[in-house]
DNA sequence: GGGTCATCCGTGGACCCACGCGGATATGAG
DNA sequence: CTCATATCCGCGTGGGTCCACGGATGACCC
């Protein structure tokens, strides 16, 4: 027979080494929790009208992102139970703003380089 | 009646200011696409383990994500339609690699930081 | 050439998430 | 105290995504 020469593990030397550099299922929850919340249009650039502005209103939100009150509102109270947004609450007016332990890396690196990159890189083969 | 002392434009510069600074709605929505498609626990350590051990075959990869082999089939099939995997082919096996143009700071920045990041920074407010 | 194996692709069902609506809450003015 | 306002929250619906199944393709062995 001598048929199955190679099963599946076809190189189980990579496929350990692979596996012993996976970061824990746990990481890549979380890793995949954070970058989900910014894998949406109305958030990410929320997301980048705190950074710039420091602080905003649900209302100015709405009017900087041309989105209705209520979707701000919603992506706010997403980004806020993710911890990524924090609240100032002046008379009847909150004030939001990028937590202070927002990652920084992200913000700073990936953002902004991000969108550079996006420029730069076709990944849109030819349909 | 000054009653509408401040309507919805409360900060109006503040407001201008940011939406000159978003990005456009096509680098946006790229963007999301590229984060979308890491925000999947498959994919991004489909994307982990191709980064560290160069290139894998289908069953192999399931292997070392311990996976079904349809599933990681599935999540190269939508990686490789975005443009960040690339495929050899030898004899039957199919090896799969990281795009050669795969964003580089997405990769050495993001993915290794980020991991830290999460470690270090309790974005989970007690519920 | 026949058989077999690794893998890819199209389809269908289940699930999740985003958004709109209505009501509720809290703050401030008169 | 009463009213008006800015915002938050719970619910229901619709669209999109993930995954399992079946068939098909191409390559190797005998």
């Amino acid at each position: 027979m001598a048929v199955t020469d190679h099963e599946h593990p076809i190189d189980p030397e990579r496929v350990a080494h692979a596996r012993s550099r996976i970061p824990s299922a746990d990481d890549v929850a979380r890793l995949t929790g954070l970058l989900s919340m910014m894998a949406d249009p109305v958030r990410l650039r929320l997301i980048y009208a705190l950074d710039v502005a420091e602080e905003l209103c649900v209302g100015d939100l709405a009017l900087a992102l041309d989105v209705s009150e209520d979707s701000a509102s919603y992506a706010l109270r997403l980004l806020r139970s993710a911890g990524l947004v924090t609240t100032r609450k002046q008379g009847r007016v909150v004030y939001n703003q990028l937590a202070h332990n927002f990652p920084q890396p992200l913000k700073d690196t990936c953002l902004r380089q991000l969108v550079t990159l996006t420029h730069t890189t076709d990944n849109e083969p030819p349909a």
